[in-house]
DNA sequence: TATTCGTGGTA
DNA sequence: TTACCAAGAAT
């Protein structure tokens, strides 16, 4: 099976754009015809894997801070790393700082405009060097994300595996960024994961996912690996106002991140392993349970007062935690750690 | 190609 | 409460 009248698909689809597309503040408003490499390209990396709304507000507080390339390239990489805390997949703040910096040395401040030089830029893949290519320069490039996978399945009752074939064949040349955000804009509002609205769609007519009976059966969603369980402690070491962080390894999970220092994560709970200093050691009631993508982790807490700030690591002052950049891991800690100091 | 990488919202 | 999953990239 396949869509009907696939050529009527992407002028259909651009007028419902022009009247009902989403006001977000990476896009350029109404009227103006002009887009921000920088902020397509931020916006981009911030919404890999995480929705609009977690990033809408953290967006805004970046471009206020690091409003150009030039800006993020003279940046330190721990005020940066710090700035993403709670966003997750932190090697994304690792490799924007990377990129713009080899956007100020090597490309004279300004994005390269070529889907394939952009490609190669440290942190963009298929999907984001597409989509700023036609965003940003309005260049013709066939962007896929889960949304137009998604669209273009139920479209063409495919199973999924042509997905970037079947996008490439309803692409116009002119207006693929619009088209693009339009597609993902269809995918996010209209053709969901679940219950799409079928009968809200501009497309509904060209669809055989729809006229299957059952679109919802498009793409087949794939089988989900069980997550296993990891124990730990985490480590809570005060003396005076402070508390013991230190520096994650760069690469891995909270690869580069400031943290509490825990011992391993391991299958058992591993009780006082690895403490970072020899002390008085007493257990906190609760427990801290943490959901990463491919297992959960549960975490024991464990604290301590030292004479001294002696210890490797940095001392932080307990009142200024939220200003560390702490992964919500150990945001989750601490705020379990003041609960019961404060009573 | 399959795994590893976070987090918060939603049903 | 659990399970799903959202504008993916790197290895």
């Amino acid at each position: 099976m396949s869509a009907k009248r696939p050529d009527d698909i992407a002028p259909k689809l651009l007028a419902w754009y022009d009247a009902n597309a989403r006001v977000l503040p990476w896009r350029a408003p109404p009227g103006a015809n002009a887009t921000d490499p920088y902020r397509v390209w931020l916006s981009e990396v911030m919404l890999q894997q995480t929705t609009v709304a977690a990033v809408r507000p953290r967006f805004e507080a970046w471009v206020a801070r690091w409003p150009d390339f030039a800006a993020l390239a003279a940046a330190d990489e721990a005020d940066v790393m710090s700035a993403w805390a709670g966003l997750g997949y932190y090697a994304r703040a690792r490799n924007l700082v990377a990129c713009a910096r080899v956007v100020a040395s090597e490309h004279g401040g300004r994005f390269p405009e070529d889907e394939a030089a952009l490609r190669r830029m440290p942190g963009l893949g298929d999907y984001t060097a597409a989509a700023i290519s036609a965003i940003a320069f309005g260049r013709r490039a066939v962007v896929v994300d889960a949304n137009v996978k998604r669209v273009v399945a139920r479209l063409f009752a495919d199973d999924g595996g042509q997905a970037r074939a079947l996008a490439d064949a309803i692409t116009p040349d002119a207006r693929a960024g619009d088209f693009a955000q339009a597609m993902m804009d269809l995918g996010s509002g209209i053709c969901t994961s679940r219950a799409p609205k079928c009968l809200l769609c501009p497309l509904r007519d060209h669809c055989a996912g729809y006229a299957s009976g059952d679109p919802e059966a498009y793409p087949p969603r794939k089988a989900k690996a069980a997550k296993p369980v990891r124990h730990g402690t985490i480590f809570w070491l005060e003396a005076g106002p402070c508390v013991l962080l230190v520096r994650r390894p760069a690469k891995g999970l909270l690869g580069g991140m400031r943290a509490l220092p825990t011992g391993p994560w391991v299958a058992e709970p591993p009780g006082l392993a690895e403490a970072p200093a020899d002390a008085a050691w007493g257990w906190h009631p609760e427990t801290i349970t943490h959901v990463f993508t491919h297992f959960r982790l549960e975490l024991r807490l464990a604290s301590a007062t030292a004479a001294a700030q002696e210890a490797g690591g940095e001392w932080w002052p307990v009142d200024a935690l939220d200003s560390a950049g702490l992964p919500t891991v150990f945001a989750k800690a601490a705020d379990a750690m003041r609960r019961v100091r404060c009573g």
